[in-house]
DNA sequence: CGACTTCTTGAATTAGGTCAATCCCTGTGG
DNA sequence: CCACAGGGATTGACCTAATTCAAGAAGTCG
């Protein structure tokens, strides 16, 4: 829970509002959108700060008119699609730092849906004035069309994983890949809170909600995390990377 | 059969190259690559035209240095991602007027694996010179934008498909993804021809070769298709949407 | 302090996978 | 032009991983 507490700068930043980009507390995150800091003015004029999303709440739907791309700075959320009957895919967990709302781009439409899965705060980057944006410095375009295809890496890196993976391995793998994530923003990747379900794990990995209990279970009982509820441990990175069939690789 | 054939124009191409691309016969199906036709001259001096691969023959491997985006003439081709212990995705089929290689834009490596399925012939877009262009005609970097978030809603269908569809859903879907398919490229959309095995089908489906055929054999017994090796044809479309799960949607 | 949601575990069931055998195109080389 | 090899397709029998159903424990929130 240490691990997924708001880092202190951000927090500050929630009480002396408003402030510039580039004095925001999680502003290396909003460097996906390719700002150099001479940018950084520019993209003060796209961009609406702090807006916060309780758990639970929507930020956009399928079908509704693409107005804004969402940056995560504090929280998490989850993206879903759904079949014409009913059925839902999660396509995504995001967590601080990660870009909501991209594969709008095409139709102008929301094709997912996008969920808060805690308390969270974003940026929204309008639509309308980013075009007027683009056209003035196009590096920005070039580094989305790099996050857009890193998105397209990621999505056949999740599709191998249901079509090909068994339960263990896609369990194992999601782990592995939440604790990269942390790691990489400086939280602990041996240890944190999940702010999804048994049940969104599941749905995201096309298992049922009880084998994503069954197998957590007994990777405990082998050893290799601790779980406590949502909270949970990963005690032996390297014995579930060969679980999860990954080479080396720090 | 018929319908697979390639169409008369684009066969007089081949027979008098070299020519502009604005005369090509299949240059509807560079639109994607979002030229105007004020543009083609643009395009002409960066598109090395009419390469020819047969099948079974590779484009482009991961960790491979990313100089084109090709774009399919006439043929088809399968992309594929692979695991560090050597199992193998189909991540898409790719049929004429499709591009390949755009999720290298990130890495500025190929990410995936295209190989042939027939003989094709591409035209390959030569990165470096595409940049330049980039450069002075922003709209065509804003097409690229669109023909990729357009290929993530694609890969969350297949999420979806993979997660939480049953087999003959599968298989009832991607008969009638690839009927749209044909039918938008004034193709037969009810009788063509499948120019992947039933073992690339099962892997792109996440199902056994053998649970394919089983399905097919189904399928045919319901009247819903007719099957004969690599032929097929859709009888009753509207039972095979049901099938899927499909609603209505011409 | 309830009412609800989430998590966990056990038992029974099943969809789809694996293994194996056969058939039948297709393409190649003599 | 024919024969033959090899890959793809098909079908049956059996098996297993994961689902479903059920029931209870443990948090959590109003």
């Amino acid at each position: 829970m240490e691990a997924r507490r708001i880092p202190l700068r951000a927090t500050q930043l929630q009480i002396c509002e408003p402030v510039a980009c580039k004095q925001c507390g999680v502003y290396q995150l909003c460097m996906p959108l390719g700002l150099e800091r001479a940018d950084m003015t520019l993209l003060d004029r796209i961009v609406k700060r702090k807006e916060v999303y309780k758990r639970g709440q929507l930020l956009f739907r399928p079908r509704e008119r693409f107005s804004y791309i969402y940056a995560i700075r504090s929280g998490s959320a989850k993206t879903s699609i759904t079949t014409d009957d009913g059925r839902v895919q999660i396509t995504g967990f995001h967590v601080a730092g990660e870009l909501l709302g991209l594969s709008a781009l095409a139709s102008r439409f929301y094709t997912s849906e996008a969920r808060a899965l805690e308390t969270m705060s974003v940026c929204k980057v309008d639509i309308a004035c980013l075009d007027e944006v683009l056209r003035d410095v196009p590096a920005i375009q070039y580094q989305m069309m790099k996050i857009m295809s890193e998105q397209i890496r990621r999505d056949e890196e999740l599709m191998l994983l249901l079509g090909k993976c068994s339960a263990e391995e896609r369990i194992a793998e999601f782990l592995i890949s939440l604790s990269r994530r942390f790691a990489s923003r400086n939280y602990s990747g041996s240890q944190f809170r999940l702010s999804m379900s048994r049940l969104d794990i599941g749905n995201y990995l096309g298992l049922a909600e009880e084998t994503v209990c069954r197998i957590f279970s007994r990777f405990q009982e082998g050893g290799l995390i601790t779980t406590e509820r949502r909270n949970i441990r990963l005690n032996d990175l390297k014995q579930l990377s060969a679980v999860a069939h990954i080479d080396a690789a720090a």
